[in-house]
DNA sequence: CAACGCCATCTGTCTAGGACAAACTCGCTT
DNA sequence: AAGCGAGTTTGTCCTAGACAGATGGCGTTG
């Protein structure tokens, strides 16, 4: 009976997939070299993976994830692995964020799963401080140390998404604030628009440019995640936008983000400039003379600044 | 040379699987099959497609989604796709959503590129109405209308996610300043947290219950989109909820919704509900007890009020 | 002792072509 | 006109082999 009716929901190996995030050459892979997972065939042959089965393929992923190697963590037991992901945790002693106090206390609020806190601080230290640099002294090195926490074990994965929730939507109203206290009159230029790639979840980075460039006096115009480069092109030229924004993060490979730069850069105008960063995107070779690269945020001024003396003077 | 060098940058199966939502095994068997796309090959036999292969599979992949058959559309050219395309979205001649004069406005203002006009008009109607009038009688409509209007062809992926981004902010602002309003001494229950699985990319559904519920006084957390069901299941114990609620869109293949569902219903504790809605969920078996299908934001009041009644007098 | 380069191994991605279930079309019958 | 069965289309999954790029260890050299 084991055979003909394995499990009453049947795990295919497509789900396991989008549940892991472990592409179905890796299943297989692993299972023809390491011997797990072994799962259950159904009658067609094809592969029916048990909800224990992906448990441990979810640890086995978090700890590869963290530099560990398949061939050796494949020999341990579910609870080993389990203790292991923990010391990673506990191993990590002194966050290099955690020297400024504010930026422990946030940490600390995530991994006590309390948001409000975390939104209450965030919004303390906005008045206090304002929002450029609650950007540069909290956001960005907040999504580093968050970033940091999730590697080394001290956060999981839902209270990352907790996190980018919480400044997500704080952002949003901050920035909506700022455009709705400044005078209409104002012509707002450039226009910008912001996106990220296929295969690019974190919208933390966008939603900081958005915000430091309307502050800026840009006008801008968030796309969100994942677009194509066809329809981000698209959208650029029915918008008019003079510069397309797209944010990436460290995990983003280089090579195939380049390869995608230069197809849009293929597909913009002439006239739209292609501004990119996060991550590790200041080691990319810039390509062509539209793209440019940005370290931090705090650049963006400058070259705000410097496109509309170009628009104006030309 | 077309040999050893095909392209600068090598667009590989794996990126145009990302850039087109193709698999890489929809990509194979149609070179198989239909004999497009035949990619150049690399020195190690690898595929490299070109942009103009792309752009191709971008107009198939439309004109696939909206019902069209590969093998008939294979044989016509770009210009013949491109105009099939467009055909689609001129002979929709009256979109149901538009009988209501302010979704056709809406609509207009969408296809128009003019996300400041939409956001007006949201602001005008909640105004005049409030908020839940606002979510029946524009947002799920609208919701709708988009869907629609995308599948029609009259509206552009990036047009979609203008509007998406434009009414989860707006959603997410409204909720936020509704629930400072509220006085801090009411207890709110139950605490229901948000997410999508993974696969599902739309927010919408899952801010328009966190709006409805928020409003019904519960104690709402958002989780973002495609968690999976084991972070879900953490976050729920973590942050002890009394119903997870999740959203589906109507392209979630219900086999595997179920399936997830399942696996989900087992980790969850057996004092937090599961809430589904959205798409067709409503065809769903309930599959268990805990698990509670809508058909509509309006059967979240009578539910939660449920809710309360059965933990008040247990 | 540190730094550099080479080599072996590990790991994920890609290849090929075959099989099959689910969905859809079409034509026949009631 | 509506319902039903046969045939076709289409996407997913299968096996098994190849190889590039990363990683880690070792030996040599400054």
């Amino acid at each position: 009976m084991a055979l003909n009716d394995p499990d009453p929901t049947p795990l295919r190996i497509a789900d396991v997939e989008r549940e892991t995030g472990l592409s179905k050459d890796v299943l297989r892979i692993w299972e023809r070299r390491y011997g797990f997972p072994v799962p259950v065939r159904d009658a067609q042959g094809r592969r029916c993976y048990s909800a224990e089965q992906v448990r441990r393929l979810h640890l086995l992923r978090a700890l590869v994830d963290r530099g560990g190697r398949p061939a050796e963590l494949m020999r341990e037991s579910d609870a080993v692995l389990a203790g292991r992901l923990q010391a990673l945790g506990a191993a990590a002693p002194v966050p290099p964020v955690a020297s400024v106090p504010h930026l422990d206390e946030a940490l600390r609020h995530l991994a006590a799963d309390r948001p409000e806190a975390l939104e209450a601080l965030f919004q303390r230290h906005v008045l206090e401080f304002g929002l450029r640099r609650f950007l540069l002294d909290v956001a960005v090195p907040l999504a580093t140390g968050v970033g940091e926490a999730w590697e080394s074990g001290r956060l999981a994965i839902h209270q990352e998404h907790v996190f980018s929730d919480c400044l997500l939507r704080f952002l949003a109203e901050a920035t909506r604030r700022w455009r709705a206290a400044s005078p209409d009159a104002v012509p707002r230029s450039p226009r910008m628009l912001l996106a990220t790639l296929p295969g690019e979840q974190h919208l933390i980075g966008l939603a900081m440019v958005e915000t430091w460039s309307t502050l800026d006096g840009c006008a801008c115009r968030s796309l969100g995640g994942g677009l194509p480069v066809a329809e981000i092109a698209a959208a650029a030229r029915a918008q008019r936008a003079d510069i397309v924004a797209l944010s990436f993060s460290a995990c983003f490979d280089p090579a195939r983000g380049q390869a995608q730069l230069a197809m849009l850069g293929d597909l913009l105008d002439k006239g739209c400039q292609l501004w990119i960063g996060g991550g590790r995107t200041a080691d990319w070779a810039p390509g062509s003379a539209r793209v440019q690269c940005f370290r931090n945020l705090a650049d963006l001024g400058p070259a705000i600044t410097a496109w509309r003396a170009a628009r104006g003077a030309g």
